[in-house]
DNA sequence: TTGTATGCAAATTATTTGCACTCTC
DNA sequence: GAGAGTGCAAATAATTTGCATACAA
């Protein structure tokens, strides 16, 4: 999947109501090249990174989050990872416990899932989002 | 379920070679007395976990999950929160956006959707652990 | 006794906030 | 021009670490 030009975010954001700026349309390009989940420090450490505000960092994300652009994910790092929502679909992932290889996967609860586990509850009627995370060993640390 | 007591607590942590010291027993009264998962700052600003140094939670805390005595899990809070494994067994958890209501719910990735999963990728042949939380909106904020 | 675990204290890492200023729409 | 967004700087929150001492086995 080839990077969105600034033009293409830049509509996304409008469309949303939320401004282009430089700085939004920034961290979605870094987040487009990283390819995989990354940490606000670790984006802020990166060369093209170096030049935004941390508040900007965590505002803009929080905000692109907000905006179903970017997905917040816990990879067990203590700390949390952000990923561009390609398409407005999210995925999950796999991570290796010994040296940090993350794959991805598609595969969401389905609606009978679902039921099934809101038939366990009380408190609730419906469920909007979910997380899921695998563990393991990759081959190379087998 | 009853709180285990003391003694058997303390038995849990000799089988695993581990010391049976008054801290980590009081770990896992404190935790059994939660019934929810809860945070390290939460547990120590307890009454009774005020005695307890900070750094003792935290590395207690660490070798009781590595035991598989407790758990840790990602409530979508910006902290890790930790809960009793009863019976060697977990959950996973529904969590209201808006009250942080929790509920339980016990189901997991079956062979068949771990194979599916695995087939998705490369450089994993096995699956040890996984996180699974769902988010919504219950009914009394609804 | 002996190594493991704890307490204390300080450091590190991640994240948030208030406020004045700037820039997009 | 108006209001949303950013930079700066300082604060807060969560978690980790080194080292001397204490305690379970």
């Amino acid at each position: 999947m080839a990077e969105k030009g600034n033009t293409a975010y830049a509509s996304l954001l409008r469309e949303r109501g939320l401004k282009a700026t430089p700085q939004r349309l920034q961290l979605l390009a870094l987040l487009s090249r990283a390819k995989r989940p990354v940490s606000i420090p670790e984006l802020q450490a990166g060369a093209e990174g170096g030049g935004m505000d941390t508040a900007t960092f965590y505002r803009g994300l929080e905000t692109l989050t907000a905006a179903t652009l970017v997905r917040k994910v816990d990879l067990r790092h203590g700390h949390t990872d952000y990923e561009l929502m390609e398409n407005g679909k999210h995925h999950h992932h796999l991570v290796c416990t010994i040296c940090g290889h993350i794959e991805k996967f598609t595969w969401c609860p389905d609606n009978k899932l679902r039921k099934q586990i809101l038939k366990q509850t009380k408190g609730f009627t419906g469920l909007d989002d979910h997380s899921l995370e695998f563990f393991g060993v990759c081959k190379k640390c087998a």
